[in-house]
DNA sequence: TATTACATCTCGTCG
DNA sequence: CGACGAGGTGTAATA
C-alpha cells in the first residue's frame, strides 16, 4: 500500500505566529493539523465559556471540527463539531484561530500567546466495521428468538407506535403479542417505563400483550419497576450473542 | 505567568520503534504525547472493531485516556477512557501502543507499519467555568418563579422521588403542586413522559397538582403528548435567562 | 430540515 | 461502587 508523506506542511521548531496562521489556513483542507502552544480560549453560544492561559493542544479537520484537549479526559474542553468554519490570522501579533458554528451560531476563539509546535499531517478516514451494537443484538434475537422464549415468532422490528419504536414484536405460542424491549447495556428505569409505554398501548389497543426487557443486565430499582408492572427481565450477554452469530455465520458459508 | 517547556520529551523527524516506544512511556506520565503513523487498529470489548492500514493521529493522556483521530468528525474513531492503562513496545520491530481498560474489560491495540512523529508536550489541565447551562436556567427560574407563572412559590429543588428528580417543586396561588421540568434546549416527547411520571407519582399520592414543561422549544409531537397528558408548555430563551440574571447579579453587587 | 434513538457515549453528582 | 441524568453531547437513520 502506498502512503502520501506523512506530513503536508510544517515549520520547523516553535512557529512564528505569521507562519503557523498559513499553516493552519493550508493545511486544515488537506488533513488534520496540529498545534500545541499557550493560549486563551472562548466559547459563545447557547452557553458560554473560558479559559484562561495555559498550554493545550489544538487539533483541527478538513470537515471543520475543532478540538481543544487538556491533559485529562476523554473529551475536549471546547470544540466545535464538523461543518464549523475555521480561520487562523494575526492579531496584534499574535495567533489567533477563530472556529464559527452557524446553526446554531457558536463561536471559538483560541488566543496564542506562544506556539510551541504546529503541523499538518496526511491522515485520512477509514470505515469501521463494529459489532456488537444494538442492532446486533436485535438481530441475533430476530434470527433466534428462542434466546428468549420458546416458540416465540417475530412479527416486526422498530415497529412505530404513537409513543416511540417498539425494537421487536412478536407472538408467542398462544397468539399474544409480545413487545420485547432490548438494551446493549444495563437498562435503567427509562427502559422499564419505556416498555411498560407500548404494553399500555397494546393492551389499550384491545390486545392480549406481555412485556420483555432484554438486556445484559438491570438496575435494581429497574427491576422493583419491572415486577411492578409486570413484565419480564431476560438476561443475555450482547458478546456472546453476537460473537455466536458470527459463528453461525462463518459456518454457513 | 511561568510555562515549563512545551516539549517533554521528543525525536527528530520519523523515529525508531524503540524510540517512541521509549517517548510514550516516558512521557504518558507527564503531558500530552500525540503520535502521527501509518497504523492498524484493533478494539476488543463488550463491542468489537478493526481497522486496517492508513495514517491516524493518536493522542495518549497521563488518566490514561487513549484516542484515535481521523480526518473527519469529533469523535475518536477508537478510544479508551481515562483510567485505562497503556504501553508501548516493540513487536517484531514495529511499534505497538495497547491500552487496557479494567472494568469493563475492553483492549485498545494499535499497531504502527511506520511512524511519521511522536512528541510528548506539557498540557496542563484547567477549570472551565460554562454558563448558560440547564442548572443555571433552573436557578433563573427559582430566583424569579414569575417568568413561569403568577403567585408561585418555590417549594424544592432537584425534589428527589421514586422515578427521578423533579427540577423545581412549587405551589400555586390555590396551593396546589407544580411539578416544572425544565429543558435548556427543544424538549422531546421523553421528557413529557418524564413530566407525566412525577404528575402521576403525586397524583397518587392524593395531591392536586398540575405540571409544567419549561424549555426554550418543544418538538410538534412531544406538544401533542403534553396536551393529552394536560400538561402545559412555557417557552423561555435561555440565553436571555442567564445573561439577565447575570445582569441582575452585577446590578445588585 | 426536523425528529428519533443509540453510543464501547462521557462526565459529574449523589447515595 | 452503582445509579441517574445532563451534555454546547455527537452520530446515523428516517421521514
Amino acid at each position: 500500500m502506498l502512503f502520501k508523506p506523512a506530513v503536508v506542511a510544517n515549520v520547523a521548531g516553535a512557529p512564528k505566529p505569521e507562519e503557523a496562521a498559513r499553516l493552519i489556513n493550508s493545511g486544515k483542507r488537506r488533513g488534520v493539523v496540529v498545534v500545541v502552544g499557550i493560549c486563551e480560549v472562548s466559547y459563545t453560544g447557547r452557553a458560554a465559556a473560558a479559559l484562561g492561559p495555559g498550554r493545550r493542544l489544538l487539533i483541527l479537520k478538513r470537515d471543520g471540527t475543532l478540538l481543544l484537549h487538556e491533559a485529562e479526559k476523554a473529551q475536549p474542553k471546547i470544540w466545535n463539531p464538523p461543518g464549523s468554519f475555521t480561520a487562523a490570522y494575526v492579531e496584534g501579533g499574535v495567533l489567533v484561530v477563530k472556529s464559527v458554528r452557524s446553526r446554531p451560531f457558536e463561536t471559538v476563539r483560541v488566543v496564542f500567546r506562544q506556539v510551541d509546535f504546529a503541523s499538518a499531517f496526511d491522515v485520512g478516514t477509514s470505515e469501521l466495521a463494529l459489532v456488537g451494537t444494538e442492532s446486533d443484538v436485535v438481530e441475533a434475537l430476530v434470527r433466534n428468538p428462542s434466546i428468549i422464549e420458546e416458540g416465540l415468532e417475530v412479527v416486526g422490528v422498530e415497529v412505530p407506535t404513537d409513543v416511540g419504536h417498539i425494537d421487536i414484536l412478536a407472538r408467542d405460542r398462544g397468539g399474544r403479542y409480545v413487545i420485547i424491549e432490548v438494551k446493549r447495556d444495563v437498562a435503567t428505569h427509562d427502559a422499564v417505563f419505556q416498555l411498560a409505554r407500548y404494553v399500555e398501548l397494546y393492551r389499550r389497543k384491545g390486545h392480549e400483550v406481555r412485556g420483555v426487557l432484554v438486556a445484559s443486565d438491570i438496575s435494581s430499582t429497574a427491576l422493583e419497576y419491572l415486577k411492578r408492572y409486570d413484565l419480564v427481565f431476560v438476561k443475555v450477554n450482547p458478546r456472546e450473542l453476537t460473537v455466536s452469530t458470527n459463528k453461525n455465520t462463518l459456518n454457513s458459508k
